[in-house]
DNA sequence: AGCACGCCGACT
DNA sequence: GTCGGCGTGCTC
């Protein structure tokens, strides 16, 4: 009997015998689909099917992992198309209810399915299907780890542990374990500026929440898989006799499944990941904390589009505990909530090692001509300066690749990409070829590489010139200004093998590396105590970018990047910053460190043009042949959306402002034209009320759109 | 996501 | 004549 026949017969049983009995449960199935599905659950299951089970389902002609969430509740569909769930998946662990709160909520407040919310966060190894002969191996995989960290224990090895608090960390401890007491919801934010000691001080915070909840689990985040290693090795020698997972979407599929299934077996206790680790299901969840909570890689950009701060702040209030926003700058979301008191803040305002704060200088960028491989003769200076002095240099352009487009000099030809409305990107070869260019054509949206023409497409001209510079540039011209130097580079690019950003970094601490050129990937976290000038190639890009958060994130990476330049006691950092506007009032907070008072701006300019956090933002996109195509589609969601709004008093649903579509920033990619629609209100609540009457309403289009709640760049 | 169905273009 | 492109629709 084949499968389907079986299952047909087994619910015709079911609807036949006893229909008022039947039992149906709503079950996250293993796609990206937004919805759930119903199935009906045989009697001899029953006992086993409770929220957070594994089952297996009937999937078409073959069968799909799901997670079941709720039970009893009457399906939305005629019982006869209704089939039963195949089995109980007995071995893996049922997941606790918080988790399914969570997924709930989050399936909810981004208009998404339970589906592909709950199994966004699941290990791929736990959705095989076939995984059953493995799973004991795994849990034996994992015992034998907690055996080694409890072995590392016993060879007690020097802890940062005893390490003094100065007195700005003793008491902002003090605060912080007031404000964040266990077993109580509250939101605190930790305000100090790089090298303040925030660590330290949420380290002994943690340390504190571990004592006083005998099998609490935290949960920590942070921005960057790079900056999981060192944290991680912190962690371990702080707290030896804890057991702590790792979760980030670049481990091996092994590791990944045993720390998963440690943090969801509550068998760990501290558990370090990227955004993807707040969807761990946590049964003894203790305390939240976000580290460098402003981060924009909080957010993410595909599918379910969540961020993963706002998602641990909704968790620990329905959870009931402490969730902790680490930052020296924090996102103008959460200030402007420390602002009005939702969130409590406790400040740390000295660097604690007795360093004084790096000296920021904003230089003059000249004419091309002027400048030395993109660098003013400040910028040189500094960082023969720091070679001078045996230190280290660190030289940061947030661009990657050699030059960001190639130009006839004769016709004004430009690499514009064919697929996408942007340009192609000369890099340099990862490998040197013998033959051919040692140079291709990057496309940084659709990723298609071509080698570089020899000459003009359309004028035949062989001078075709690279304009502006990249980190592979930059490299070169530095290598070339300072031929003595060594120097190392650091961008997606580079780190894309394994191991590499890793080596490069151990290689900074070591003291192999004399300058460091890089992109964002550098600018965060890290220690290098030897280094003590930072040098910013060019700041101006966002300066007067169209998106109204482009100040925001500039300013929290030049303080970011700023950090990193002077963090030893004996060796002050200095900062050189290129740019053509050093009259920008930007720049003037900057040099000042004053994150205050330039929040202080950006809340009142939000403020002034009703931009969020003073309003809140959903955001319609979709693809089709033509921009007009794109354009005519959304235009009719915006129609509906206005039809909506004339009834809109009668059903209750408060204003929202519609407005007109748009093409995206950039409007082609990979031959698709992409176009968005904006949605704003004042009022978080109305907004939300207002896409659940009008969601529903548009799958009758036929159109194919998704949607972003609180998009990050518009 | 898969997978089926269905309707138009260039190929042995 | 068909093979196959991918647009559209469906999965409890």
């Amino acid at each position: 009997m084949s499968l389907h026949q079986e299952s047909k017969v087994l619910s015709n049983n079911l609807t036949a015998n006893n229909q008022a009995s039947v039992c149906y449960a709503k079950v996250a199935v293993d796609l990206p689909i937004a919805r759930h599905f119903d199935y009906a659950i045989p009697e001899e299951i029953r006992a086993l099917c409770v929220p957070g089970a594994w089952v297996v389902v009937p999937w078409g002609k073959g069968r799909k992992l799901g997670i079941v969430f709720n039970v009893g509740e009457p399906p939305e569909l005629p019982p006869e198309k209704i089939r039963p769930i195949s089995k109980i998946v007995e071995e893996a662990p049922v997941l606790p209810r918080s988790w399914i709160q969570l997924v709930e909520f989050a399936a909810t407040y981004y208009h998404r399915g339970l589906g592909e919310v709950a199994l966004n966060g699941i290990p791929k190894f736990f959705k095989q299907l076939d995984r059953k002969a493995n799973i004991t191996a795994f849990e034996k995989w994992g015992e034998t780890s907690t055996k080694a960290t409890k072995r590392a224990k016993q060879s007690e090895t020097p802890r940062d542990h005893d390490r003094q608090l100065n007195s700005a960390q003793t008491e902002a401890l003090g605060t912080l374990i007031n404000t964040a007491q266990t077993g109580k919801f509250s939101t605190t934010v930790l305000f100090g500026v790089t090298g303040s000691g925030k660590t330290e001080v949420y380290l002994r915070w943690l340390e504190h929440l571990l004592q006083m909840t005998p099998d609490g689990q935290i949960l920590m985040l942070v921005p960057e898989i790079n900056l999981t290693p060192a944290l991680q090795k912190l962690l371990e020698s702080y707290f030896p006799d804890q057991r702590i997972a790792v979760l980030h979407s670049e481990l091996a599929e092994g590791q990944r499944a045993t720390s998963w299934l440690a943090a969801a077996q509550g068998r760990a206790r501290i558990v370090i990941g990227t955004r993807l680790a707040v969807l761990t299901p946590l049964p003894n969840v203790a305390a939240i904390l976000i580290d460098e909570e402003h981060d924009p890689s909080f957010k993410q950009h595909e599918a379910p589009h969540y961020s993963a701060r706002d998602m641990a702040i909704a968790f620990a209030q329905a959870q009931g505990i402490p969730i902790v926003l680490a930052s020296a700058t924090p996102s103008l979301e959460t200030w402007n909530a420390v602002l009005n008191k939702r969130y409590a803040c406790v400040r740390l305002p000295e660097r604690a090692t007795g360093a004084a704060s790096p000296d920021i200088k904003i230089v003059h960028l000249g004419s091309e001509k002027t400048l030395q491989h993109g660098l003013t003769e400040q910028a040189v200076a500094a960082i023969r300066a720091a070679l001078d002095r045996k230190e280290q240099a660190l030289v940061f352009i947030n661009r990657r690749g050699y030059a960001p487009v190639i130009h006839c000099s004769a016709c004004g030809w430009l690499s514009q990409c064919n697929n996408c409305t942007a340009y192609q990107v000369l890099h340099r070869k990862p490998t040197k070829t013998i033959a051919g260019s040692p140079y291709q054509l990057v496309c940084h949206h659709c990723a298609a590489i071509t080698n570089p023409p020899r000459q003009c497409p359309t004028c035949g001209n062989v001078d075709l010139v690279p304009l502006g510079r990249g980190t592979q540039r930059l490299e070169e011209g530095l290598a070339e200004i300072f031929p003595e130097a060594r120097i190392a580079r650091l961008d997606r690019d580079a780190a894309q093998r394994k191991g590499v950003a890793q080596k490069i970094i151990a290689d900074a601490h070591a003291g192999n590396i004399d300058i460091l050129v890089g992109t964002q990937m550098l600018a965060k976290g890290h220690d290098f105590l030897n280094l003590s000038e930072v040098i910013v190639v060019d700041a101006d890009a966002a300066l007067f970018s169209g998106d109204f958060r482009a100040p925001e994130r500039l300013f929290s990476t030049l303080m970011q990047v700023s950090g990193r330049a002077g963090r030893a006691k004996d060796k002050p950092g200095r900062v050189t910053i290129q740019s053509r506007f050093e009259e920008h009032p930007l720049f003037t907070y900057l040099t000042a460190q004053d994150y205050e008072g330039f929040a202080a701006t950006q809340i009142e300019e939000r403020q002034a043009s009703l931009l969020p956090p003073f309003s809140f933002e959903a955001l319609f996109r979709l693809e089709a042949k033509t921009i007009e195509l794109a354009i005519e589609q959304l235009r009719r969601i915006k129609d509906h959306g206005e039809k909506l709004m004339a009834e809109a008093p009668t059903k209750g649903i408060e204003h929202v402002k519609v407005c007109d579509p748009i093409p995206m920033p950039i409007a082609k990619v990979a031959g698709r034209a992409r176009a968005q629609l904006l949605i704003e209100s004042s009022s978080r609540p109305a907004l939300h009320r207002w896409l659940s009457a009008w969601l529903p309403e548009l799958k009758d289009l036929g159109l194919r759109w998704h949607i972003e709640i609180d998009p990050l760049e518009i």
